[in-house]
DNA sequence: CCGCATCCTTTAAGATACTG
DNA sequence: CAGTATCTTAAAGGATGCGG
Protein backbone atom coordinates (compact mmCIF):
# COMPACT_ATOMS: atom_id res chain seq x y z
CA UNK A 1 0.00 0.00 0.00
CA UNK A 2 1.32 3.71 -1.36
CA UNK A 3 1.72 6.19 1.77
CA UNK A 4 0.34 9.56 1.79
CA UNK A 5 3.71 10.96 1.52
CA UNK A 6 4.66 9.10 -1.27
CA UNK A 7 1.43 9.91 -3.50
CA UNK A 8 2.56 13.97 -2.67
CA UNK A 9 5.94 12.91 -4.20
CA UNK A 10 4.17 11.50 -7.04
CA UNK A 11 2.06 14.62 -7.08
CA UNK A 12 -0.85 12.91 -7.21
CA UNK A 13 -3.91 15.20 -7.50
CA UNK A 14 -5.97 12.63 -5.45
CA UNK A 15 -4.50 13.66 -2.78
CA UNK A 16 -6.00 16.59 -1.04
CA UNK A 17 -2.38 17.71 0.67
CA UNK A 18 -0.52 17.57 -2.80
CA UNK A 19 0.57 20.69 -4.49
CA UNK A 20 -0.97 19.34 -7.65
CA UNK A 21 -3.95 19.86 -6.48
CA UNK A 22 -3.87 23.33 -6.14
CA UNK A 23 -2.33 23.75 -9.31
CA UNK A 24 -5.06 21.56 -10.99
CA UNK A 25 -7.69 24.10 -9.21
CA UNK A 26 -6.19 27.03 -11.02
CA UNK A 27 -6.01 25.45 -14.16
CA UNK A 28 -9.20 24.15 -14.39
CA UNK A 29 -11.01 27.25 -12.64
CA UNK A 30 -14.10 28.73 -14.10
CA UNK A 31 -12.15 31.09 -15.40
CA UNK A 32 -8.35 29.91 -15.34
CA UNK A 33 -9.25 27.59 -18.31
CA UNK A 34 -11.20 30.52 -20.36
CA UNK A 35 -7.51 33.04 -19.74
CA UNK A 36 -5.08 29.33 -21.03
CA UNK A 37 -7.55 29.58 -23.72
CA UNK A 38 -7.36 33.06 -24.72
CA UNK A 39 -3.96 33.89 -24.05
CA UNK A 40 -3.13 30.74 -26.00
CA UNK A 41 -3.91 32.63 -29.55
CA UNK A 42 -1.78 35.67 -28.49
CA UNK A 43 -0.67 37.92 -25.68
CA UNK A 44 -3.53 39.98 -24.69
CA UNK A 45 -3.78 43.06 -22.08
CA UNK A 46 -5.50 43.29 -18.72
CA UNK A 47 -8.46 44.82 -20.57
CA UNK A 48 -8.33 42.93 -23.88
CA UNK A 49 -8.75 39.58 -21.73
CA UNK A 50 -11.49 40.88 -20.03
CA UNK A 51 -13.62 41.79 -23.08
CA UNK A 52 -12.64 38.40 -24.96
CA UNK A 53 -13.77 36.64 -21.88
CA UNK A 54 -17.27 37.68 -21.62
CA UNK A 55 -18.94 37.81 -18.20
CA UNK A 56 -15.23 37.73 -16.47
CA UNK A 57 -15.45 40.55 -13.22
CA UNK A 58 -12.11 42.11 -12.83
CA UNK A 59 -11.86 41.32 -9.81
CA UNK A 60 -11.79 37.53 -10.75
CA UNK A 61 -9.47 38.22 -13.82
CA UNK A 62 -6.70 39.86 -11.32
CA UNK A 63 -7.06 37.04 -8.89
CA UNK A 64 -7.09 34.59 -11.35
CA UNK A 65 -3.69 36.10 -13.67
CA UNK A 66 -2.25 35.94 -10.14
CA UNK A 67 -3.00 32.30 -9.57
CA UNK A 68 -1.72 31.62 -12.42
CA UNK A 69 1.56 33.53 -12.55
CA UNK A 70 2.13 31.94 -9.45
CA UNK A 71 2.25 28.67 -11.11
CA UNK A 72 4.74 29.98 -13.53
CA UNK A 73 1.40 29.37 -16.81
CA UNK A 74 1.57 33.19 -17.16
CA UNK A 75 3.75 36.15 -17.47
CA UNK A 76 3.10 39.43 -16.83
CA UNK A 77 4.66 42.54 -18.23
CA UNK A 78 3.63 45.69 -17.01
CA UNK A 79 4.85 48.83 -19.19
CA UNK A 80 5.69 51.76 -17.01
CA UNK A 81 4.03 54.57 -19.20
CA UNK A 82 0.41 56.71 -18.54
CA UNK A 83 -1.78 55.20 -18.81
CA UNK A 84 -0.91 51.86 -17.54
CA UNK A 85 -0.23 48.64 -19.75
CA UNK A 86 0.46 45.10 -18.92
CA UNK A 87 0.92 42.54 -21.30
CA UNK A 88 -0.04 38.86 -19.82
CA UNK A 89 1.16 35.79 -22.28
CA UNK A 90 1.88 32.25 -21.64
CA UNK A 91 5.12 30.93 -20.41
CA UNK A 92 6.92 27.25 -22.33
CA UNK A 93 4.80 25.14 -19.15
CA UNK A 94 1.50 27.35 -19.43
CA UNK A 95 1.35 26.99 -23.50
CA UNK A 96 1.75 23.37 -22.51
CA UNK A 97 -0.75 23.39 -20.14
CA UNK A 98 -3.27 25.03 -22.16
CA UNK A 99 -2.26 22.47 -25.25
CA UNK A 100 -4.27 20.33 -22.80
CA UNK A 101 -6.99 22.95 -21.64
CA UNK A 102 -8.05 23.47 -25.33
CA UNK A 103 -7.98 19.82 -26.75
CA UNK A 104 -10.72 19.30 -24.12
CA UNK A 105 -12.76 22.55 -24.83
CA UNK A 106 -12.14 21.86 -28.85
CA UNK A 107 -13.99 18.57 -27.79
CA UNK A 108 -16.54 20.22 -25.50
CA UNK A 109 -17.56 23.07 -28.69
CA UNK A 110 -17.78 19.71 -31.56
CA UNK A 111 -20.04 17.42 -28.68
CA UNK A 112 -21.72 19.97 -27.17
CA UNK A 113 -24.75 19.20 -29.39
CA UNK A 114 -24.44 14.89 -28.47
CA UNK A 115 -24.60 16.62 -24.89
CA UNK A 116 -27.99 18.74 -25.33
CA UNK A 117 -29.33 16.51 -27.35
CA UNK A 118 -29.03 13.34 -24.84
CA UNK A 119 -32.18 12.89 -22.68
CA UNK A 120 -30.19 13.48 -19.50
CA UNK A 121 -29.13 16.97 -20.24
CA UNK A 122 -31.41 18.65 -17.86
CA UNK A 123 -29.92 22.05 -16.76
CA UNK A 124 -28.73 23.33 -13.42
CA UNK B 1 -17.98 40.20 -37.49
CA UNK B 2 -19.55 37.32 -35.99
CA UNK B 3 -22.96 37.53 -34.34
CA UNK B 4 -23.21 36.35 -30.54
CA UNK B 5 -26.22 34.29 -31.78
CA UNK B 6 -23.47 32.54 -34.12
CA UNK B 7 -21.03 31.98 -31.49
CA UNK B 8 -23.31 30.00 -29.41
CA UNK B 9 -24.55 28.07 -31.86
CA UNK B 10 -21.35 27.37 -32.10
CA UNK B 11 -20.73 25.79 -29.10
CA UNK B 12 -17.97 29.44 -28.14
CA UNK B 13 -16.74 28.68 -24.58
CA UNK B 14 -15.92 32.36 -24.13
CA UNK B 15 -19.61 33.12 -24.87
CA UNK B 16 -21.28 33.56 -21.13
CA UNK B 17 -24.73 32.15 -22.37
CA UNK B 18 -23.69 29.41 -24.42
CA UNK B 19 -24.33 25.84 -22.84
CA UNK B 20 -21.10 24.52 -23.68
CA UNK B 21 -20.21 27.39 -20.34
CA UNK B 22 -21.88 25.38 -18.08
CA UNK B 23 -20.82 21.80 -19.06
CA UNK B 24 -17.30 23.10 -18.81
CA UNK B 25 -17.94 24.08 -15.61
CA UNK B 26 -18.83 20.75 -14.44
CA UNK B 27 -16.50 19.20 -15.99
CA UNK B 28 -13.52 21.17 -14.92
CA UNK B 29 -15.36 21.85 -11.14
CA UNK B 30 -12.76 21.30 -8.28
CA UNK B 31 -14.40 17.84 -7.82
CA UNK B 32 -15.89 17.05 -11.57
CA UNK B 33 -12.38 17.05 -12.37
CA UNK B 34 -11.72 14.49 -9.84
CA UNK B 35 -15.18 12.02 -10.17
CA UNK B 36 -14.32 11.79 -13.84
CA UNK B 37 -10.82 10.88 -13.36
CA UNK B 38 -11.23 8.12 -11.12
CA UNK B 39 -14.43 6.90 -12.36
CA UNK B 40 -12.51 6.41 -15.54
CA UNK B 41 -10.50 3.38 -13.71
CA UNK B 42 -13.77 2.00 -13.13
CA UNK B 43 -17.35 2.10 -11.78
CA UNK B 44 -17.66 2.94 -8.22
CA UNK B 45 -20.24 3.12 -5.67
CA UNK B 46 -21.46 6.71 -3.89
CA UNK B 47 -19.01 5.82 -0.49
CA UNK B 48 -16.31 4.34 -2.77
CA UNK B 49 -16.06 7.60 -4.45
CA UNK B 50 -16.26 9.80 -1.65
CA UNK B 51 -13.09 7.53 -0.06
CA UNK B 52 -11.15 7.55 -3.29
CA UNK B 53 -11.47 11.54 -3.91
CA UNK B 54 -9.66 12.74 -0.64
CA UNK B 55 -11.37 15.76 0.68
CA UNK B 56 -14.60 16.03 -0.96
CA UNK B 57 -17.80 15.86 1.35
CA UNK B 58 -20.98 13.93 0.87
CA UNK B 59 -22.56 17.20 -0.24
CA UNK B 60 -20.76 18.25 -3.10
CA UNK B 61 -19.96 15.00 -4.25
CA UNK B 62 -23.36 13.92 -4.62
CA UNK B 63 -24.20 17.83 -6.74
CA UNK B 64 -21.28 16.80 -8.71
CA UNK B 65 -22.68 13.65 -9.46
CA UNK B 66 -25.79 15.01 -10.29
CA UNK B 67 -24.69 17.96 -12.59
CA UNK B 68 -22.02 15.47 -14.38
CA UNK B 69 -25.25 13.19 -14.87
CA UNK B 70 -27.35 16.28 -16.43
CA UNK B 71 -24.77 16.25 -18.91
CA UNK B 72 -24.60 12.80 -19.47
CA UNK B 73 -21.19 12.21 -19.03
CA UNK B 74 -22.37 10.12 -15.55
CA UNK B 75 -24.56 7.48 -15.49
CA UNK B 76 -26.18 6.47 -12.32
CA UNK B 77 -28.00 3.37 -11.47
CA UNK B 78 -29.29 2.27 -8.26
CA UNK B 79 -30.13 -1.39 -7.02
CA UNK B 80 -33.69 -1.70 -5.41
CA UNK B 81 -32.04 -2.85 -2.18
CA UNK B 82 -31.63 -2.64 1.33
CA UNK B 83 -28.95 -0.90 2.11
CA UNK B 84 -29.13 0.81 -0.82
CA UNK B 85 -26.57 0.37 -3.79
CA UNK B 86 -26.02 2.91 -6.12
CA UNK B 87 -23.26 2.39 -9.24
CA UNK B 88 -21.79 5.60 -11.01
CA UNK B 89 -19.59 4.81 -14.18
CA UNK B 90 -19.09 7.08 -17.46
CA UNK B 91 -21.68 7.20 -20.58
CA UNK B 92 -19.24 6.66 -23.46
CA UNK B 93 -19.72 10.86 -23.80
CA UNK B 94 -18.19 10.46 -20.37
CA UNK B 95 -15.07 8.65 -21.45
CA UNK B 96 -14.62 11.23 -24.07
CA UNK B 97 -14.18 13.78 -21.77
CA UNK B 98 -12.55 12.19 -19.22
CA UNK B 99 -9.80 10.81 -21.32
CA UNK B 100 -9.45 14.60 -22.24
CA UNK B 101 -9.41 15.50 -17.85
CA UNK B 102 -7.04 12.50 -17.83
CA UNK B 103 -4.46 14.52 -20.07
CA UNK B 104 -4.43 17.37 -18.63
CA UNK B 105 -4.09 15.73 -15.22
CA UNK B 106 -1.34 12.92 -16.11
CA UNK B 107 0.56 16.24 -18.02
CA UNK B 108 0.51 18.29 -14.63
CA UNK B 109 1.44 15.42 -12.01
CA UNK B 110 4.72 14.50 -14.57
CA UNK B 111 5.41 18.44 -14.46
CA UNK B 112 4.78 19.54 -11.24
CA UNK B 113 7.91 19.53 -9.71
CA UNK B 114 8.29 22.38 -12.86
CA UNK B 115 6.25 24.57 -11.45
CA UNK B 116 6.89 23.85 -7.78
CA UNK B 117 10.49 24.35 -8.32
CA UNK B 118 10.27 27.59 -10.45
CA UNK B 119 10.54 30.76 -8.95
CA UNK B 120 7.48 31.90 -9.37
CA UNK B 121 6.05 29.98 -7.58
CA UNK B 122 4.44 31.18 -5.00
CA UNK B 123 1.42 29.56 -2.89
CA UNK B 124 -1.78 30.98 -2.95
C1' DC C 1 -7.32 56.71 -18.22
C1' DC C 2 -5.75 51.57 -17.00
C1' DG C 3 -4.92 48.15 -13.82
C1' DC C 4 -5.76 46.78 -9.90
C1' DA C 5 -6.98 47.00 -4.33
C1' DT C 6 -10.60 47.43 -1.07
C1' DC C 7 -15.12 47.25 0.69
C1' DC C 8 -19.53 45.24 0.85
C1' DT C 9 -23.26 42.13 -0.70
C1' DT C 10 -24.56 37.76 -2.65
C1' DT C 11 -23.78 33.06 -3.68
C1' DA C 12 -21.55 28.78 -3.31
C1' DA C 13 -18.85 25.54 -0.54
C1' DG C 14 -17.98 22.81 3.69
C1' DA C 15 -19.41 20.28 8.07
C1' DT C 16 -22.58 17.48 10.08
C1' DA C 17 -26.90 15.63 11.83
C1' DC C 18 -30.65 13.20 10.11
C1' DT C 19 -33.95 10.19 7.04
C1' DG C 20 -35.78 6.61 3.46
C1' DC D 1 -25.75 3.14 2.23
C1' DA D 2 -26.84 6.98 -0.14
C1' DG D 3 -28.15 10.78 0.04
C1' DT D 4 -30.92 15.50 1.86
C1' DA D 5 -31.71 19.49 5.28
C1' DT D 6 -29.68 22.77 7.91
C1' DC D 7 -26.27 25.74 9.57
C1' DT D 8 -21.82 27.89 9.22
C1' DT D 9 -17.92 29.58 6.60
C1' DA D 10 -15.44 30.94 2.50
C1' DA D 11 -15.38 32.48 -2.09
C1' DA D 12 -17.42 35.07 -6.04
C1' DG D 13 -19.55 39.31 -7.90
C1' DG D 14 -20.30 44.52 -7.96
C1' DA D 15 -19.12 49.23 -6.92
C1' DT D 16 -15.87 52.39 -5.93
C1' DG D 17 -11.27 54.42 -5.01
C1' DC D 18 -6.61 55.34 -6.11
C1' DG D 19 -1.92 55.28 -7.68
C1' DG D 20 0.79 55.26 -11.72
Amino acid sequence: MESLTDRIRRGDVLAAACPSRAILRHMTSQWGVLVLLVLRERTHRFSALRRRIDGVSERMLAQTLKLLEGDALVRRVAHATVPPHVDYSLTPLGEEAAAHVAQLTDWLEVNVSRIIGSDAAIDA
